[in-house]
DNA sequence: TTTAATTGCTACTTTATTGTAGTATTTAAA
DNA sequence: TTTAAATACTACAATAAAGTAGCAATTAAA
């Protein structure tokens, strides 16, 4: 699959403020640590904390921190907060309509699988994802 | 997930090639028939026959044919004629090297529903995309 | 040999995504 | 009250995907 790189920047962003833990995290440090451009990763950050998914202190010793605790924060949520998800839950043949009654010919087998990834994105925490600490990429 | 509008546009074009029974294939009774830009679809009947999944024949009367056997035409091999296969088969994350001895934080949830859809597109071929006749959507 | 119907090629336009630049605003400390 | 370090906002640039336009090349029939 494709997630959007926004919303790979921002899977990434979440689980390292959940991972390392510090008081309150600046736009840049965790540039320098996630290698993304600087104005870049600063609007991710911005449309997160609009979605609560963080919360950010302005001025002087502001930054972010995560908004609510790391086992209620979906992928899905963090990528509804970057893109439009539809793409990904549509029809694999780009039909406006193609449900169970009325399927494409490739809805039969395609389906399963897309119900698959949806329960991997509506059901996956980040607690989830930093479930095994041996992992450390970001 | 997303499949290019293009690849979506090729695998819909080959299945009705195979479905409706003619002896050549015409752009222009295409067009019509799916809907889709002159243009643009007729680029896409070019691509496909370079990559031998049709054949052409310029000139009056010309037109398109299958190029080979509908049990043999694979969905990958269509998308692979339209587009970098890569993205659907990365990281989930965007990591460049994310396997099983070097994971992405990810990798181990992703890992099997992206194995699916590898299969999925690897072995699902145009013969069994019709193999429910009352399924005729193109 | 001319013509009409066809595919093929090249270049352009539009739209969405990705990324960059500059400046305004906010806030705590000096 | 000033200043420094931070986030927020607005506008633009670069790239890729999607779609359009026009003409060239091909070929069978008249």
């Amino acid at each position: 699959m494709n997630l959007s790189n926004t919303s790979q920047y921002a899977i990434r962003v979440v689980s390292y403020m959940t991972f390392e833990d510090e008081d309150i995290y600046s736009a840049s440090s965790l540039i320098s640590k996630l290698g993304v451009s600087d104005k870049y990763l600063k609007r991710i950050l911005t449309q997160l904390s609009e979605h609560g998914i963080l919360r950010s202190t302005q001025g002087r010793y502001g930054g972010y921190i995560l908004g609510k605790s790391p086992d209620k924060i979906t992928l899905i949520e963090i990528v509804q907060a970057m893109e439009s998800v539809e793409k990904y839950f549509g029809c694999v043949l780009g039909f406006e309509s193609c449900t169970d009654e009325d399927p494409c010919t490739l809805h039969n087998k395609w389906a399963p699988i897309r119900n698959e990834l949806m329960e991997f994105l509506n059901k996956t925490t980040i607690k989830d994802v930093l479930s095994n600490p041996s992992i450390i990429k970001f």
